[in-house]
DNA sequence: TTCTATTCCTAACACGTGTTAGCAATGGAT
DNA sequence: ATCCATTGCTAACACGTGTTAGGAATAGAA
């Protein structure tokens, strides 16, 4: 298949050097000097030759891979929410600049010890990403409080976790202003996952606190679970609309779920927006073609991804982080999924 | 950081045997002969102290990286398709099972060179999956030849590649005779990709052909040309149909697509289905949740990515595949976008 | 007892690289 | 002439693993 591959050694033998100042040539090593002639001679050598240094060498002796595991939680969210991808976009940029590899992983893989040991032990990468960490992720926790290089696109709630996420509070309460503003007073919400998710569980309390300062509440029997896919979400929002025919306003989990929502409302004869307005998050592509366009809160999950991504660099590069936690402000993105309330 | 790593040399110590021993038992090596209870006594001097093999040692005298390259030619369409983050599931599923590693790269990774050289050649991986490869990808071509272990989603139609594909043909003419079925006589499309992409110019082929068959034809002036987004989805279409406002049917070159065009359609006031029908590619998960629900043909991007990933295990297992080309046959799936043709 | 066969294990090499201590050679100063 | 400093390179080790040829010990046969 492959004509013997070329090694250092050859390279070597070829400009009529040793193997050491092949080595020190082409990694520049400024603290051995070396005659411009020499170094140009290995550099044409190598040239010739097509040298690619062999990665298992280097990272044997280096200890350094190159290479960054992006862990998602849920590989099966890939399937039907578009959101992962675009965090995966973001660290993909990012890394091509820097020259690494993202070796992604579901979490479930490599028997029940998780990805993380089989990663992390056998040394396969340097540092670590994960999105949509689950709070309970023991070994995720044991792998932050042995301060390996891990990033989250998310939260644990660890004291000494570092991550990206974006505040919530802000976000939904300006969503919150603008739907109340519209005249609703009965609203809903479908999660996008059961509770005990942290950005779930961050969401709806969002959602409570923000109805609350206008003097609203949102009733138990007013929220519905999803389960990541639109099918979930139309599933959800049946169930919702049927128990509580009078809500008028409905918060989707994220866009995906809204989606369902969307499709629920109008099989059962709700106008959107005219009968019912729709809030989405995330503002993921397709949100603005939706019939109709979509109002939503936009995450930016590219640039979660690059900033994680640039965070990590900079623990391997024991560059110290002015900021622990990043803490993106999303923003309200109004189109015309919602309207004024129906009098 | 972390405290010093458990090497074999410390299994060794700690169950008194050396070093080559502990090699064996954990590779379970039949050619040479243990006594039952020195396997025991090593294996469990291994759990205890928790060791897991070096990969980078593993990998220099192995040759084996357990690991294989996932190449998207353009990552940012990750960003606005989902049909690829499918593929990766399905590849990420399959290799879960093997135990094996997805290295995830865009093309212009690394440099000119291409990714390929990158991981090929410093040995990073032990094959490759390429995913809507370009036709006149010359570093891929010459991998092939080469008969690195590479496995298309998609064509760069080499006589020596090996790939998954689907038949256009079939489909398209199902859609076709759907479509025609219905009354429709002036048809267009929207392409996902300028042409020259193989799977563009492939379902253009197949639309004119089954369009013959029934003694229609399709316009120079009735196809407009997407790049990938909704957004150019919705741009193309508003193009066509202001230029050619007598056409009633149209076939977007994917669901992304088919979602722009969905709503320039009811924008400039075409009720879907009743004025326009639409016809979609690669049923994506939202596809039937859009309004109207999409009529599309199904794709199988996760089975794709499987049928793949399988095909790569046999090649690098040096077993001998039945078919070098395998292709599935999509299937249309009719839902409501499509009807009969105004009168 | 001596020789052979068998069982069990290990010494030693190989994989390809990065890096440090130190060797030759040259030139300048005493 | 001798000594030292500098320049330019290399020998040798280390990283952690898989594998093969062969050594020690035991058992069985003559």
């Amino acid at each position: 298949m492959n004509s013997t591959r070329v090694t250092s050694h050859d390279v070597a033998r070829r400009a009529g050097v040793s193997r050491a100042t092949v080595s020190l040539v082409l990694n520049r090593s400024e603290s051995v000097v070396l005659s411009k002639e020499t170094r140009e001679r290995v550099m044409q050598a190598a040239a010739e030759l097509g040298y690619k240094p062999n990665s298992a060498g280097r990272m044997l002796v280096s200890g350094l891979t190159e290479t960054i595991g992006l862990v998602v939680s849920d590989p099966s969210i890939l399937l039907v929410d578009q959101y992962i991808p675009q965090v995966l976009y973001g660290i993909e940029k990012a890394n091509r600049e820097m020259g690494f590899h993202v070796l992604v992983e579901g979490l479930e893989a490599h028997g029940k010890g998780g990805a993380y040991d089989n990663l992390v032990e056998s040394r396969r990468i340097d540092g670590l990403i994960v999105v949509n960490p689950r709070a309970g992720d023991e070994a995720l926790v044991s792998l932050i409080e042995k301060n390996f290089p891990v990033v989250l696109v998310g939260s644990v709630r660890h004291p000494s976790e570092v991550s990206v996420t974006f505040s919530t509070r802000g976000a939904i309460k300006a969503a919150v202003d603008h739907v109340v503003g519209l005249g609703h007073k009965r609203i809903g919400a479908i999660t996008f996952s059961s509770r005990g998710f942290v950005a779930t569980d961050a969401r709806l309390r969002a959602l409570e606190r923000s109805l609350q300062d206008h003097g609203l509440s949102l009733d138990e029997d007013a929220v519905q679970e999803g389960d990541f896919s639109a099918e979930s979400g139309h599933a959800a929002a049946t169930a919702l609309l049927r128990r509580r025919p009078d809500i008028t306003a409905l918060f989707a989990g994220n866009d995906t779920i809204a989606i369902g929502v969307l499709n629920a409302a109008q099989e059962i004869g709700r106008r959107v927006p005219d009968d019912l307005s729709i809030v989405g998050f995330d503002d993921l592509p397709f949100a603005r073609w939706l019939t109709p366009p979509l109002t939503t809160i936009k995450t930016e999950g590219v640039q979660q991804g690059t900033i994680a991504a640039q965070m990590l660099f900079a623990r391997l590069n024991h560059r110290p982080l002015e900021n622990n936690r990043v803490r993106l402000e999303p923003e309200l993105v109004v189109r015309r999924s919602t309207a004024p309330a129906p009098s």
